[in-house]
DNA sequence: CCTAATCCTTACGTTCACGTCAGATTCACA
DNA sequence: TGTGAATCTGACGTGAACGTAAGGATTAGG
């Protein structure tokens, strides 16, 4: 049920130090529950954002700081979440609340999509050398065959 | 025609240092050129050589070290063509290094085309993301029509 | 040919993203 | 209830990727 520093390092594929200095950046939460005895106590929830954490970090390159900002679609996402669950919130909070959702997506979206169009090219070209280094292949094969 | 290195790292969107620093690491050339003065001398191909490196650091995410490995399918492939400019090759050593530099451009591939599966995926999942999101706004434009 | 701009090497400094160690505290459990 | 394992908070260490400063040589332009 509640996981332990350690456990959740070992089940996002990293160390309890990296965890605690994501907190300390603000890249999660600042202390998820601390029971008296002052041990971080986490749910499988924090798991996920922690992988999430680190997927985005590899995949599009960023500073932790940079990705602290970007994060704060997570958190206005999370809130959303929370907040849409009572069904006593006014329209006008929620369409507000959605609305900062999607600014936020859309952030990462764009980045996203700039890198993968970038990547896109980058497979381009080499699969068109490829081609063309296959094809210098076949021609060398075809010269003792009608030699 | 022949440009200093402070011209290179302009053209290339960096500086000096890095461009020493590259060298010193064996990511360039050891020394392009050095008159008498001791300056280093540069040719445009450089400068693309030099964008290609910044290029595949950012896009792949790789460390220089990695990168140096990575890259020496660009210089398997530059004495391809220096060798291959001249007719007189035999047969063999040609097929030798077409296959050398096939296997480093397969190398690339692997790489590129695995990031782009991920960024893929992630891009799939901000799209869907957003696509809810955008319901659930529409929704509340519902509302008060209907009232 | 003279001078300001650029370049050289060497070497120390810096930022980021953690690793590691110390000393004390807390937790799991036999 | 004791005890070994895990966690806590500092604090210093580290590797990567450069920045920056010093002191001297070189080059470009008027």
């Amino acid at each position: 049920m509640s996981l332990r520093i350690g456990d959740v390092a070992k089940l996002a594929g990293t160390t309890p130090r990296t965890i605690r200095y994501y907190e300390e950046l603000g890249l999660l939460p600042q202390a998820p529950e601390r029971p008296s005895g002052g041990h971080r106590l986490y749910s499988e929830d924090e798991v996920e954002r922690l992988r999430e954490v680190i997927r985005l970090k590899e995949l599009l390159g960023v500073t932790l700081q940079e990705l602290k900002a970007l994060l704060a679609a997570e958190e206005a996402r999370a809130a959303v979440r929370a907040e849409l669950q009572r069904e006593d919130v006014a329209p006008e909070r929620r369409r507000e609340l959605l609305l900062e959702a999607q600014g936020h997506i859309e952030r990462q979206l764009e980045l996203v999509e700039h890198r993968a169009a970038e990547l896109a090219k980058l497979r381009g070209e080499l699969l068109s050398t490829r081609g063309r280094v296959r094809e210098r292949l076949r021609e060398l094969d075809e010269i003792p065959v009608s030699a």
